[in-house]
DNA sequence: AGCACGCCGACT
DNA sequence: GTCGGCGTGCTC
């Protein structure tokens, strides 16, 4: 008898271990690792993940699988071990792992029904019931009273519950339309039909013509009819209707023009040499692709995959969701048509189902998507290449807090072939990795158009406001942006607005607004009129009076994008602007139609947030202009320089990408930090250096690794003391390996109620370092069990609050 | 997690 | 006495 080790769909730490169940002989063939699969626990009935197949259990009383929820197992082999990995490498459960990987139509959810089993139920039951049979939960509705009479016929046996497992998984279906009857009598037909049955007689014609399936919705729309028309002829008995079920494709794979590889430049020629025979030799190497903005980056992954895809293997690219632009999936779909799937948060759920699908079904060879792209299910990878490898959006923040970049240099040693990471402005501990030569290092310092970098000019904002300047447009940017629009070209204006938010504060005593569950100021939504908590998303109108003195001065701060929008329109009232942020591209398609619209000269200025310094390539750019340079300066965050850096650099790629020769206006507070003024000349090299000197001095990455633990409770005072315990268990704890700092209050010290307070665990060695931090927190698996107390652990963390 | 079981106070 | 509250322990 077959025994399947089971990974049971229960999101709790005491249940973070195989099950074993007997496998019914209906399945003893079927049966693989890596399937889904329906099982009893307890009472329920739930998912799992066949985590392994043995021959005997230690258990004696077995229970048995009760179905196959797969027929190809939805995670391969290699990803089943890729999420054992994860779970221990990021300290999160095991189904937390396994979910991650799968599209979230995999998911299961879960239901209860329950079944008259008496003819005589209690008279408030037996009205519930109403006469059927089920009674489902929504049937029961509000009526929550009722639920202990309800209990009580359970526990009688007069009732039975009944658990159901329902897929998330939507079908697309389409309407087809054939032929049925015999040719002649479609040819008898269009001869009966009368004059002024046109469309009958073309719909027949086209029959005649062409004799295959078609979709009812391209055929209406070939012909101009309605479906009437096909329900005649159905009526007729000469069509017939029927549902197939189709993959769903949202990109248009005969919309991309096809494009050919360019001829490399000698530079782009050096650098894809060391990645070209990694895949020769199928060797694990992990390139670093230093390249400048404008260099060709793209063209040289491309040509990497052609000669991969021709030794017939696989590739997976990662780019940051907000460079998933149509630009960069053109690039992709242009070149290897409909070998490419695209994964990414636009798309609904049931898209990304169908994309996953084509990459299991080995129809695509190649995806192009954001982080979770990184466990595309492909079994024969040559190559992982992870584009603008820098950006933080790499890491994820909740469970399981992974960063793609350790996943895929996992998973290409699995398939022992390369990883290439490109970027401008590589992260400090990748450049480092590459000098010590643990990766390689391939550069590109030319633009392919030959054309210098924009020139970068900083402007001192203290002497503005000396000057009685007190708006937030320089008066430089001022003339730099009438002289563009006199001449009819466009301006980009990025507005760093991490660090600033737009809170509600009374202009006479001070009072600012705060969300009464969070420790954080509320923020202004205008649109809405109310103030929102980031937090938690407590909401409230907005006050007309201050709360605290009834002053009617209370208004609200900060620079949001609209602000500046408003203040612009004041400034330039000819200039057309569009705005880019979180408010005005939230809908389905706003983010492309939006920059549609400024590619083709419907405005003057593209106003935005970090997502436009990406990846943006618009012919008729020659400013640009950085608003607040050194707004996220000053967070509580060692990476704040090298963040401030990375920014400055890619956005003034944004300018002078064609013809036109760009131009960059730098407003600061700080035009002396290292950051800005390295930045303004290009010099990574310098910074690089400069900043591994901070980072040596004051014991951070890539000198060491870091871990933050945040411990949270409704008391302050037992999340504080738990806290404590924790530090100094760490810190007693193997031999100076841990250098361990707090516990001090989360830079938001209250969050839905919960008053959290955090420590910094700084060790060389990653595996020593887990294994005590596990044993700490086990330490108080009780209190997390039975007090509702939480410990998070966030291993390389990337956002500090 | 989610469910049953079991031990305690409050009330028809 | 019965009902329903919640604390405790288990799920192959």
């Amino acid at each position: 008898m077959k025994i399947a080790n089971v990974i049971v769909d229960v999101p709790s730490s005491s249940i973070n271990q195989t099950f074993d169940y007997l496998v019914p002989e209906r399945f003893e063939e079927v049966i693989e690792p890596g399937m889904r699969v329906l099982v009893p626990f307890g009472p329920r009935k739930i998912m799992g993940f066949v985590a392994g197949i043995s021959e005997n259990s230690e258990h004696e009383k077995l229970r048995s699988i009760i179905e196959c929820l797969d027929i190809i197992p939805a995670l391969t082999k290699e990803l089943l071990e890729v999420g054992k990995w994860l779970a221990e490498e990021t300290l999160c459960l095991y189904i937390t792992a396994f979910q991650a990987m799968l599209p979230q139509a995999l998911k299961s959810k879960y239901k209860k029904e329950y079944i008259r089993v008496s003819d005589h139920l209690e008279t408030e039951l037996e009205r519930q019931f109403a006469g059927r049979d089920i009674l489902t939960e929504e049937d029961l509705g509000e009526a929550q009273g009722d639920l202990a009479a309800l209990q009580r016929a359970i526990r009688r046996g007069d009732v039975e519950i009944n658990y159901i497992v329902k897929s998330r998984i939507t079908k697309k279906q389409v309407t087809m339309v054939e032929r049925v009857a015999e040719l002649y009598k479609l040819e008898e037909a269009v001869a009966d039909l009368t004059k002024q049955a046109v469309k009958q007689k073309e719909m027949l014609e086209y029959f005649l013509e062409n004799d295959v399936p078609v979709v009812q919705s391209d055929l209406l729309k070939k012909l101009d009819t309605t479906s009437g028309t096909v329900k005649t002829l159905v009526d007729k008995g000469l069509l017939r209707r029927f549902k197939k079920e189709v993959l769903r494709n949202p990109y248009d794979d005969e919309a991309f023009a096809r494009t050919v590889p360019h001829e490399l430049n000698d530079q782009q020629k050096k650098a894809i040499e060391p990645i070209n025979s990694a895949v020769d030799q199928n060797l694990h190497d992990i390139i670093l692709l230093h390249g400048i903005t404008g260099s060709g980056k793209t063209e040289v992954y491309l040509q990497a995959i052609e000669k991969v895809l021709a030794k017939g293997e696989e590739a997976i690219v990662l780019v940051p969701e907000i460079s998933l632009t149509p630009q960069m999936v053109n690039r992709f779909k242009g070149r290897f048509g409909h070998r490419v799937a695209v994964m990414h948060s636009a798309l609904s759920a049931g898209e990304k189902y169908d994309e996953w699908r084509k990459i299991q079904r080995k129809d695509v060879q190649v995806v192009v998507g954001a982080r979770s792209a990184v466990f595309a299910p492909f079994e024969n990878l040559g190559i992982i290449i992870m584009d603008e490898e820098h950006e933080t959006t790499y890491k994820q923040e909740d469970q399981p807090r992974y960063h793609a970049r350790d996943v895929a240099i996992h998973r290409a040693n699995n398939h022992s072939c390369p990883v290439v990471l490109g970027s401008a402005t590589p992260t400090l501990e990748s450049y480092a990795r590459a000098k010590k030569g643990v990766y390689k290092l391939a550069e590109l310092t030319e633009r392919t158009n030959g054309k210098p970098l924009p020139d970068v000019e900083i402007v001192d904002m203290r002497e503005e406001l000396h000057a009685g300047n007190r708006t937030m447009f320089s008066r430089k940017l001022k003339e730099k942006m009438d002289e563009r629009i006199s001449k009819g070209e466009q301006i980009v204006l990025l507005l760093n607005r991490r660090g600033y938010s737009t809170f509600v504060m009374c202009r006479d005593c001070g009072h600012v607004k705060e969300c009464p569950h969070c420790d954080i100021a509320l923020t202004y939504h205008k649109n809405s009129h109310q103030l929102k908590c980031h937090y938690c998303s407590y909401e409230e109108p907005m006050p007309l009076v201050c709360p605290e003195c009834d002053s009617d001065a209370i208004r609200y701060f900060g620079t949001g994008t609209q602000r500046v929008e408003e203040a612009l329109t004041q400034l330039m009232p000819e200039a057309r602007i569009i705005r880019m942020d979180v408010d005005t591209t939230r809908k389905k398609g706003a983010h492309e139609r939006l920059l549609n619209q400024f590619a083709e000269g419907g405005a003057d200025i593209l106003l935005g947030t970090q997502m436009i310094a990406k990846g943006l390539d618009f012919e008729n750019v020659t400013l640009v202009g950085v608003l607040t340079a050194d707004s996220m300066l000053h967070l509580p965050d060692f990476r704040s320089s090298e963040r401030t850096f990375q920014l400055l650099t890619q956005v003034s790629g944004r300018a002078g990408r064609h013809e036109l020769p760009g131009e960059v206006i730098v407003q600061t507070y700080t035009p002396d930090h290292y950051s800005v003024e390295l930045a303004s000349v290009y010099d990574f090299h310098g910074f690089f250096n400069r900043e591994m000197r901070m980072r040596k001095t004051f014991h951070y990455p890539p000198y060491v690794f870091l871990a933050l633990m945040t411990v949270s409770h409704e008391n302050k005072i037992v999340a504080m003391q738990t806290a404590r315990q924790i530090v100094q268990s760490l810190s007693g704890a193997g031999e100076g390996e841990l250098i361990v700092l707090g516990p001090t209050p989360s830079p938001v010290p209250r969050v839905k109620d919960r008053y959290r307070f955090q420590c910094m665990v700084k060790y060389k060695n990653r595996s020593i370092a887990r294994g005590l931090i596990e044993k700490a927190i086990r330490e108080h698996d009780e209190k997390v069990k039975k007090d509702n107390l939480q410990i998070k652990i966030d291993l390389d963390p990337y956002n500090m609050m």
